[in-house]
This record gives C-alpha cells, sequence and structure tokens, in this order.
DNA sequence: GTCTATAGGCAGATAGAC
DNA sequence: GTCTATCTGCCTATAGAC
C-alpha cells in the first residue's frame, strides 16, 4: 500500500519478531490513536501526543507532515487490521448466519482490543474532521473511506447469503448491514477494557454483545 | 429546573405559542448543535456558531458565558426534550415488550428530529470534551450525566419488566439495555434527514430500526 | 533522530461603542 | 441587545542546534 504520510523510509516494513521494540512511527500511531479518542481529533494537540509518548513535538513532525496526515495513518493502519481479522470468516462453509455471527464477534473482539484505533475510523466516518485539507489529503481519505464502504460491502454479501439460504429473516439486506454494523460499533461509546483483563473474559463478552445484537432481545 | 448558563433572563420560559420568532438564545443553541456536529466541541468556533446564527460573536457572549456553557445548555435541552417523549411510553399497560418498543420507536424518531442535540448528548456521553472547566461547570456536567443515568434506568426497568412477564428473552438485563440504547444511538452515526422528508416516513424507518434491533436478523 | 526555540495564526473571551 | 475592536494565550508547523 502507497505511503503517504512519511518522510523517512525506515520503517517501511513491519517487524519480523513480535517482541522488539517498537519504532518510533508506531508509538506516535499509538499515542495519537489515544489522544483523538480522547479529545477528538480538533482537541487534541500535538504536544499531547509527543508527551504520551515520552518524547517533544520535534519527533512527531520528523515523522509526519501534519497533524492530519496523523489522523490518516492512524484511519490506515485501523482499517487494515480489522478487515484482515475479520476476512477469514466471511468465507468458509457454514450458513449465512454462521459467518456473520463469526465475523461479527471478530469484529467486536478487534474493536475491544484496538479501542482508541477504532474511535479514529468512527470519527472519520462521521466527518467529524475540521481542517483545511490539501488535495493529496483529501485523496488519501477518500480511498480509506472506500476501503471503510468495501468493509461494508463484505457484511452485506453475507447477510444476502444468510437470507437466501433461510438462517436470516428476511429483512432489507442494506438496512439490516448498516444497522449491524452500526449497532456492533456503538459498543464503543460504553466499553472500556480493564487494566489486564483476560482475552477469554473480551472474547465473551464480544459474544454475548453479537448475540443480543444478531438475535435481538426477543424470545 | 436551575440555570447555569445564562446571564440575561430575558428567556426563561418557553414560548407560549409555537409559532413566534424563536429567541436568540434558541437560535444559539440550535447553530451550536449544528456546529458541535459538524466538526466536534473543540472544532467548533464561536464565529461558527454565531455565523450560522446571522450574528457576531457580541451576541453569543450576551447570551453564554463560555463556549462550554453553551454545550451544557445544548445538552440540557437534549435530554429535556428525549424524556418527555419518551416517559409516556414507559408507563402504559402493555407487555415489557410492547413498552420497549414504543419507548425505542420514539427514542429514535426523536433522534432523528433533534439529530444536532443528539449528536452534542453523544460527545458528552464519550467525555469528547476538552476544556479546563470551572467548578460550577463539572457539578452541572455531572447533573446532566445523572440525568442521562436515569434515562437509561427507565429502559432498564422495562426490560426487566418484560423478561418478568415473558414477553423478552431471558437475557442479562444490565447488558441487554445498555446494548440497546447504545444501538439505537447509533442511528446517529449515518442518519441524515433529506430536507422536508415527511415525518411519516421518518417514523416508518425507526419502525424498521427498531425492529431490527429488538427483533434481530434471525427467524 | 531528537530536541529547543520561535514564528505565525487562529480562536476564546472581554471592553466599550452604538 | 448587538456589534466592532482587541487582548491573550495556545497550538500547528518550521528552523536549526546537537
Amino acid at each position: 500500500m502507497r505511503r503517504w504520510d512519511t518522510r523517512s523510509e525506515e520503517d517501511g516494513q513491519v517487524s519480523a519478531s513480535p517482541d522488539v521494540e517498537p519504532g518510533a512511527r508506531s508509538r506516535i500511531l499509538d499515542a495519537a490513536a489515544e489522544a483523538f479518542m480522547a479529545t477528538g481529533f480538533a482537541g487534541a494537540t500535538i504536544d499531547d501526543i509527543a508527551r504520551e509518548v515520552g518524547a517533544t513535538k520535534g519527533l512527531v513532525y520528523y515523522h509526519f507532515r501534519s497533524k492530519f496526515d496523523i489522523f490518516l495513518a492512524v484511519y490506515e493502519e485501523a482499517m487494515g487490521r480489522v478487515r484482515e481479522r475479520i476476512e477469514v470468516h466471511a468465507r468458509g462453509d457454514g450458513t449465512g448466519r454462521d459467518r456473520l455471527v463469526a465475523m461479527s464477534v471478530a469484529h467486536v473482539v478487534n474493536l475491544m482490543e484496538d479501542l482508541a484505533y477504532h474511535h479514529v475510523v468512527h470519527q472519520a466516518v462521521r466527518g467529524q474532521v475540521a481542517t483545511a485539507l490539501k488535495a493529496r489529503q483529501v485523496e488519501a481519505l477518500q480511498a480509506l473511506n472506500r476501503l471503510r464502504t468495501d468493509y461494508e460491502q463484505l457484511f452485506r454479501t453475507v447477510v444476502e447469503a444468510g437470507i437466501a439460504d433461510g438462517s436470516l429473516r428476511a429483512v432489507d439486506a442494506s438496512l439490516a448491514t448498516r444497522t449491524l454494523l452500526s449497532n456492533l460499533n456503538a459498543v464503543d461509546t460504553w466499553f472500556r477494557r480493564i487494566d489486564d483483563q483476560p482475552a477469554a473474559e473480551v472474547h465473551d463478552l464480544a459474544c454475548r454483545i453479537v448475540d443480543l445484537v444478531i438475535g435481538g432481545l426477543t424470545g
């Protein structure tokens, strides 16, 4: 994937082993995601981000051209991660309903684990980003929004399959998909991960939520 | 209810007849809600709000002490309106499910009609407000958050009633209520009212969404 | 690569004219 | 009541030292 935001090329490939110290770029992205979640894109300052990293502005501007470019990079990272996690479940040979449940659980687990990144996507989707954008930034943003639409399309295909094979009610697939995804995303309103909360607990909660969202409240 | 935000007392009571020109205060609140929705609390400027009203900063600061006080006033207005609309449906003699559906439809219709006000509540709940707050502002915010909690409690009571009378599945009432409300609120992510969209159409859409949220996707 | 210093602009808030 | 003018501080972004 093309990179629009980085100045240096130092960090081009993902670290091979998972337990090496993450590069400055990754740490900045993590810190930025947290800051954007806490006070919104406009409310977060570069100093906030730098402080969270344990550095100063200088570092941040060495790695990114502007605050909005950081936002774009977080957005891209978020979409890449969630897409990768969900895709496997979209294929598979269960009923539409089975696959939809698997995708939904994976989506919610990812949301819970990457909560701050998810919030950034949320802000992007809502369009709550208030800067005078340069042409290349508009382009990059649109490209990411397209990824986001493709992602929704993936869910829609499975919803349609479920209706066709009788494992889901015959509802309006378009409205149902949009409602489903926004319902799943709504978890970010109230969920806050407790320190050291075990993965199994997170997974269990995600399953219960998906059961409520897909199964409904009625018997 | 105590007023913390207004300097003048001119606008103390709501206009008796609905078709008089709304006062400056109301127009500022409407404009502020729109601005906060568009770019977030931090991103919106007082000049944006004033421009939308067709006035200048001076007017805004005559009616409100600070930007955050405007935010509080919008939040209060939003909670007052939605509470009033929902309360009647919580009582009534139907099953828990019937009442829950009625409340949910009313909630979504209100959300669609007061979309911008709803977004402000959303930001408040997420805590995406980034100012150094004065003691009296913290107090006011907490009071409104309490109203918000009470509102959720109203739904929870009905969910519990529905489980008790067998009209709803035996789910965890606390998680179900939180999920239900955040699902309903998630409509604000994608819904945008089309100009002059008739009320009947809005109501119909709300019913279909509530059917999906409460009834689920499975047969 | 990372820091310090600072330029430059914007926006919240106030004072005072009308 | 509403406007204009202005103060003030903060925040993005850059320049240049180390």
